[in-house]
DNA sequence: TATTGTTATACTCTATAACTATA
DNA sequence: TATAGTTATAGAGTATAACAATA
């Protein structure tokens, strides 16, 4: 388990330097697909699809926060450049009258809906090509492993109040 | 999950979405250790180990531009900051004089003597760790493959000066 | 008091284009 | 002309802390 040597194995390092490039390439070609097609962020578009996939189409500020940003301002910050844009509408709850509903508007399901194909084009183009369906398999449940283990073990310094919070 | 977006089918959205999520909570990580620890940002880090790790601890800019960065005046900052620190020096190669060759300082070399321990406590307990040797042996391999892949199909829009393009 | 969210502010980083110098 | 690198500049994004309002 816990390797006594102080280093990392090359096996270990070539997983972890894959994994850092792949994610920083894909991150990049994806990003530059949609400021050029719909001119928006990968916050902001996850923000949207996040939106989309939900029941009513409308998530708590702090719901969206949880997996998307780092702080409590930058969702503040990028939501409100969608709300610039008409493609959400931001009401306090009714249930809870500190948090505020975040509904996407039907310009922003259009503008998912017209940036989407390119996006998985991109995905598939980059990411999904070069694998097998056993690669692809076996990636998705090893990262998925990984992903919980993360989320039940912040670094230390985790902000008791910013996203990314999910193991409480 | 409603509807999945078109083209792609569950296991390989969740290989997608799993790859993103892990890679931005490691990143983040990573980052904020680096920080915390040296006062250094992900890409001086890189840098350095770069550096570091070539003979004679010295690279050209071109050289460390490629797949630490996306523009070469970025790669100008960032060299900037880490020469005004003592960590690096810079001086016109004799080979060529339009290059310029970077080396490592003794300061450097301490400073990634410094903060690798940390850094590579934070990869192991974070990512290692919820992987089996196999895991580990299995996500290197098809990464890799994948990140060979992406070097061989950059995305059209590469530019042809910016770093990345290790295809050729 | 704790939680939800916004705002003000300052800062880091990045990218583009114009520029110099060398090949 | 093409390549290597720097600089000026401008913009996007982030984080912290102070703040208001509700629970």
């Amino acid at each position: 388990m816990s390797d006594p040597a102080p280093g990392l194995n090359s096996a270990q390092l070539g997983a972890y330097f894959a994994l850092m490039e792949v994610s920083s390439l894909l991150q990049y070609a994806v990003d530059e697909h949609l400021r050029a097609d719909g001119d928006l962020s990968w916050v902001q578009f996850q923000i949207l699809a996040r939106l989309t996939d939900a029941p009513g189409g409308r998530l708590r500020m702090t719901d969206l926060a949880d997996g998307v940003v780092y702080s409590r301002s930058g969702l503040t910050y990028q939501a409100g450049l969608l709300d610039k844009r008409g493609l959400i509408t931001r009401a306090p709850s009714p249930d809870d009258e500190r948090s505020v509903m975040v509904t996407v508007t039907d310009a922003g399901r259009a503008l998912v809906g017209q940036v989407l194909p390119g996006h998985v084009d991109r995905v598939r183009q980059l990411l999904i090509e070069p694998m097998t369906g056993t690669d692809v398999a076996a990636l998705s449940a090893v990262l998925g492993r990984v992903r919980d283990h993360m989320r039940a073990n912040p670094p230390r310094s985790a902000k008791p109040r910013a996203g990314r919070n999910r193991a409480g």
